[in-house]
DNA sequence: AGTAATTTGATAAAATTTTATCTATAAAAA
DNA sequence: TTTTTATAGATAAAATTTTATCAAATTACT
């Protein structure tokens, strides 16, 4: 059996890393050097083995009646997600969501960076929004060339999703975080993600008809 | 077999449902009458045979050759999710992430009414933000038990987080939508529904790791 | 009318994800 | 020191989710 035989693409298990890093570098924060399967359970409203098969990904090992060395499990969840150095990305869009995540703190946090941002606004060109300056989206292409970005986020109006979203793909981007509510069309070498948030409120809606007493 | 046979969670379905709709209304807006599921497979990404799985929670039947009614459909999901009548809510917290969600037009189209916004800043509150009045969130018991708001929108710093949620919680709220980093704690009657912007970066992170050639 | 093509819906299989069980290990307590 | 206890890690089982297969239905075509 190969080292590499663990398996990289549990979904589920990637989606709830974030959250372990946020509480890992709370405790660590507290001075804490150690902590258990069943504090993070407890924390994250899961079962503790579910917690264990979870850091598997991160190839730490442990010690019974102890725990996981917290710095060696943050090392490991970033490193396992490629946080370890920073992701440099472009912003598209400086609209409200825009900006609310350009001044988002905690994306650093996650190894994110945005570099730069762009609007067709020119009343938001030549602004700095929370230390990032807005450049005209006409540039988009130049910069993106001549700064080897390779991550987007896309915060534009969803009738606009597609033309700029091909502009990137154009200009050599990898990876673009979706957050319109458009299916967009990319080549099979270029990633997206796409942030519905309505599909949070569905679960919340049903979770909360199914919660009601029945009328029958 | 009972009629209710049907399974109610199947929460990957159940988060895809928005996404279904969006294009529904889209199509029924062009004048559509009838969509088929490798249509709607082709522009979510997935596979028809999953699309059909998905489509059963909204118990619609489909017709050989011709598909879906989309009429039908639109109705079967939103009765589905409980979008029907609108759901009212409240709003925590009126800072870059709240005032752009009280401005984001396309929640309405999900069922949700922001019918009162609350906040600690005194130069928020009496204000007006996109058509939502402010209040101070002093006033949150007062005004939930006087109107009867079931959800609320959580988007106070992490640090506010348990304790509004406390004061949620007492005034009877039964669903909180929490856009904070806190893994908050209530009673087992009320539903939270956690939103983690990281963990689609996670998801982007690995696939653009993955993704990239090998450098053996 | 008869045939071919397309799509739904039922059933089954495969894959993935979560949960359970048990053993080994390290620390704490007796 | 020995016993007890808590926890990791291995293995297996269960549950869930996705994908495959195929028959039935409906339309379009010849
Ligand atoms: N506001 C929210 O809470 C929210 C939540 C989820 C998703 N979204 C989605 O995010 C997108 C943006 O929403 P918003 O509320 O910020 O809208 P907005 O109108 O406030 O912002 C859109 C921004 O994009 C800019 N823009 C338009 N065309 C552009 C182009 N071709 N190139 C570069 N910039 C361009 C506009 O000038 C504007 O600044 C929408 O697709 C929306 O559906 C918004
Ligand atoms: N900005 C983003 O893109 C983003 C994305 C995801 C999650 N979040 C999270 O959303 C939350 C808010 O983020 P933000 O960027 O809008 O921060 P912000 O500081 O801009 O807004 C916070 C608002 O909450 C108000 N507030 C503070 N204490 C309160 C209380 N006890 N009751 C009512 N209101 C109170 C503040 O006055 C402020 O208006 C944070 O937890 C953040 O982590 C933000």
């Amino acid at each position: 059996m190969s080292q590499c035989a663990l398996k990289i693409d549990k979904l589920p298990s990637v989606r709830r890393l974030p959250a372990y890093l946020h509480l890992l570098r709370e405790l660590s924060g507290k001075g804490e050097q150690f902590v258990s399967s069943p504090y993070l359970a407890e924390k994250m409203h899961i079962e503790a083995i579910l917690v264990r098969k979870d850091l598997e990904l991160a190839r730490i090992n442990g010690t019974p009646r102890v725990g996981y060395c917290i710095a060696d499990l943050i090392k490991g969840i970033e490193d396992f997600l490629g946080w370890g150095e920073t992701l440099d990305a472009f912003l598209v869009g400086v609209g409200q969501l825009g900006a609310s995540i350009l001044g988002n703190r905690e994306l650093m946090n996650f190894g994110l960076k945005i570099v730069a941002a762009f609007d067709v606004n020119p009343r938001k060109v030549g602004a700095t929004v929370h230390g990032v300056p807005v450049f005209d989206s006409a540039r988009l292409e130049e910069l993106l060339s001549r700064l080897q970005v390779s991550i987007a986020i896309l915060c534009v109006p969803a009738a606009e999703a597609q033309q700029v979203t091909d502009v990137l793909v154009a200009s050599g981007v990898k990876g673009i975080w979706n957050f319109t509510s458009e299916n967009l069309a990319v080549p099979e070498d270029v990633i997206t993600q796409k942030e519905d948030l309505a599909s949070g409120l569905a679960v919340l809606s049903v979770k909360l008809t199914r919660n009601k007493p029945p009328t029958h």
